[in-house]
DNA sequence: TATTTCCTTACGGTTTCCCGTAAGGAAATA
DNA sequence: TATTTCCTTACGGGAAACCGTAAGGAAATA
């Protein structure tokens, strides 16, 4: 079993479960932070010593408290990680449970599993560290039923989150266009992003930019 | 101390730890359960048997899963709760941290303590539990800032949520005045509807209706 | 090179939003 | 009753969204 593991979780109540799940598998050292800007910490003064962490179990929503934080979310966190100590396994143990947001976690942060926290999820957790141990790839947990293969929400792109942010902070076509451009987006003319926003409309079945709004809320897209 | 409590929370990890604090302040009886519905029938059951609980502590957001529910989330599961048992005490345990939901929480549905889950809500829902037996009212965990004398939300009514929700669903102004009409809503006319549209927006400061929506999403008001 | 295809962008007409003004009516007050 | 105040609604003009069409250019193909 993992040696040393990391787990950084803001709620306490939920923290416990965690540490008391790493503690019935044996792990003899483990330790917890409440914020991720003291887990990177922890991680770099780790691999400093020459005692890396085996294991990372993060939750991805942090709350914002009067601690000015650098890192915000457990995606910053493990980005960060990932550049300190790229063989460091990592699982993500969080409510979250919309497809796009999953698969991007493999997909671009190189995640080994994702568990979802449900009313099955301490058995879930401690199945996902074994298996994370065992060298299993893309472990998911039970109660997510798609599939990698499917392309629901692939299509949608960073691009497609960066109109939509820009669109759920205000600003109009025009000023979204100026906003690419500053930012070396491209497409950036007006008329290419009102076509994508139309498209997005279709694919969401939305009938107008309040109504695609609310629904990529939901989704957690921005 | 109460001598039986229930306990309504489906994340098995933070349950584990609700109940683990009931079990310190030598709570005999304590139950626990996963759906609201679930809920709600041990409450009956307890009443009819005259050994009523003596205490809720509930969640408010439940995750949907295959069962059909027929109590969605902890708002309605106190609201059923409080006609079958209205002596019954109250603590909500939520993630939740918008003044304008907590206040309704307490002006609507009565609560006796909010707890909101942190990085030492343990601590606050112990203290909660004992302020709450000792007849204190309206107990907040201290990480919330708000007061309940200022105004700064009280003044959001139904109105503008219907408002809201009619606009997040893909309403045009012209459709929301008609809707207004058919359930008797006034005022009902677009000019009216405009201008409570215009207050919202300069309350939230927002640009426009899509930036509107987006801070109502995140208040959680739709 | 010539042709096709796809992508980006521009343009114009219609709808809806946005915002100020004002008319009409109900309730409160003098 | 007359006056004031507040609320609801209508109207109008400009801005932005909405939606179709088409021009221009890059990449792919023949």
């Amino acid at each position: 079993m993992f040696k040393k593991v990391l787990v950084a979780e803001d709620l306490d109540s939920i923290s416990i479960a965690v540490v008391q799940v790493l503690e019935d598998l044996k792990v003899p050292v483990i330790h917890h932070v409440k914020y991720c800007d003291e887990g990177l910490l922890k991680i770099k003064k780790a691999v400093l010593e020459n005692e890396p962490y085996d294991l990372l179990i993060t939750d991805l929503s942090f709350k914002l408290d009067h601690r000015k934080a650098n890192l915000t979310c457990g995606d910053d966190l493990i980005e960060a990680a990932n550049k300190v100590q790229p063989n460091l396994k990592k699982i993500v143990f969080s409510i979250e449970d919309k497809s796009y947001r999953i698969k991007s976690l493999f997909n671009d942060l190189g995640i080994n599993a994702y568990v979802s926290k449900g009313r099955n999820s301490i058995t879930e957790l401690k199945n996902a560290i074994e298996s994370t141990f065992n060298n299993e790839e893309k472990i998911l947990s039970s109660d997510l039923s798609f599939s990698f293969n499917d392309k629901t929400l692939i299509e949608i792109e960073s691009y497609d989150i960066s109109i939509l942010k820009l669109l759920s902070q205000g600003y109009i076509l025009e000023s979204i266009s100026k906003e690419f451009k500053n930012l070396s987006i491209t497409p950036n003319g007006t008329s290419s992003i009102e076509k994508r926003i139309n498209k997005l409309k279709i694919y969401f079945k939305a009938n107008n930019n309040v109504h695609l709004i609310a629904i990529a809320k939901d989704f957690g897209l921005v």
